[in-house]
DNA sequence: CCGCAGGGCCGCCAGT
DNA sequence: CCACTGGCGGCCCTGC
């Protein structure tokens, strides 16, 4: 088992048959008392708007409660009219658990409450079950963690470690996918998990259409770790953004940290400090990441060959290409480009 | 598989 | 006393 597991790291899995192509595939929301609205919109957002090439929904996406369906309070003071009870969960083929604010068994306790562990019971077998940021404690409290990788906020993190010391837990990255089991991060990381499952069903295309019309990334790198210090500074201040921009356009070519902290007119030294202040990451971890991105860009959208590839994001050779996208994503270029090529089914 | 060289990263600390 | 800068040195990773 690897380290430390980063964003989206898993290969689908073989025995997650994309759904049927007329019938939509269901995804049951299950939700607490106290649960974050802005959580709630998410798998609303991102599956309930996926579409065939030809309009289609691709997804149904049903709310339901525990304990039958009820107005549910959320945590920001009004509440949500849950239209469903637990039968719903039966025929979900994806089941998503956002947090819940508030006294609560599965995260004072590590267990779960009775009509929860009834309500998931219920759930069919080999369905996927999701957590959004603390929802990671449904799942780890239903025993489903054990011996895996997975995340949560990162302000809670060391909890979910001391209440589950049998889970893997890593504080640093937005999304772990365990084939049928998928933890993400605090709150919009719910959008990574999201989008990743809509690109694993469905392929980029239509995953990048809903990030488009969501105006969100189509993929976010970087990890949460990032969002742990403080973000970014007031504009105005001296910043690496212009740096930044300069390596983008010249990615390609090989860029010396020397060169980006003159382009600032900083020391290295001080380029390092403030760049890490401001991404969260170190100059050289963001230009991996970034020329991942654009590896994943052209895997999706080109047949180029790997090593042209290579030449054209700044990796230089596929030997390191390869092998950066491995750590990174956890499969080859041409697994990778097997999956999210776009085709025409 | 090894060792070497060149960078990157970052704690530390003195200087402004 | 404080915030910030930037040089140094040790450690690491990567490519040859």
């Amino acid at each position: 088992l690897p380290a430390r597991l980063p964003h989206a790291a898993e290969a689908p899995s073989a025995t997650q048959a994309p759904p049927a192509a007329d019938a939509p595939h269901t995804v049951a929301v299950l939700v607490h008392d106290g649960l974050i609205p802005f959580e709630l919109g998410i798998p609303f957002r991102i599956f309930g708007t996926a579409r065939t090439s030809d309009g289609r929904p691709l997804y149904e996406v049903l709310l339901c409660a525990p304990d039958g369906p009820r107005p549910v309070p959320t945590d920001a003071g009004f509440t949500v009219d849950v239209p469903h009870g637990p039968e719903v969960l039966e025929r979900a083929g994806t089941v998503v658990i956002p947090a819940a604010h508030g006294a609560r068994p599965e995260f004072d306790e590590g267990r779960l409450s009775p009509a929860t562990a009834a309500a998931l019971a219920r759930v069919r077998p080999g369905a996927r079950l999701v957590s959004i940021c603390t929802g990671a404690f449904f799942l780890a409290a239903a025993g489903l963690l054990d011996g895996l990788p997975a995340t949560t906020h990162w302000a809670h993190a060391d909890h979910l470690r001391r209440l589950h010391p049998d889970v893997l837990v890593q504080p640093d990255v937005l999304c772990v996918d365990n084939g049928s089991v998928l933890t993400s991060a605090g709150v919009a990381a719910g959008l990574d998990v999201c989008l990743h499952l809509v690109r694993r069903d469905h392929g980029a295309a239509v995953a990048n259409d809903v990030a488009r019309r969501t105006v969100v990334p189509p993929h976010r790198e970087g990890g949460q770790a990032q969002f742990i210090r403080r973000p970014v500074p007031a504009g105005g201040l001296p910043s690496t953004a212009a740096a930044r921009a300069w390596a983008l356009d010249r990615l390609d070519r090989p860029l010396a940290l020397r060169e980006l902290a003159a382009r600032e007119s900083m020391s290295v030294r001080t380029f390092t400090r403030r760049f890490r202040e401001e991404m969260g990451v170190s100059p050289g971890q963001w230009l991996t990441q970034q020329r991942v991105e654009r590896t994943r860009h052209l895997l999706e959208t080109t047949d180029l060959t790997v090593d042209r590839i290579a030449e054209l994001t700044g990796f230089g050779t596929a030997a390191s290409l390869r092998q950066r996208l491995r750590e990174t994503l956890g499969v080859s270029p041409s697994a990778y480009r097997r999956t999210f090529r776009f085709t025409k089914n």
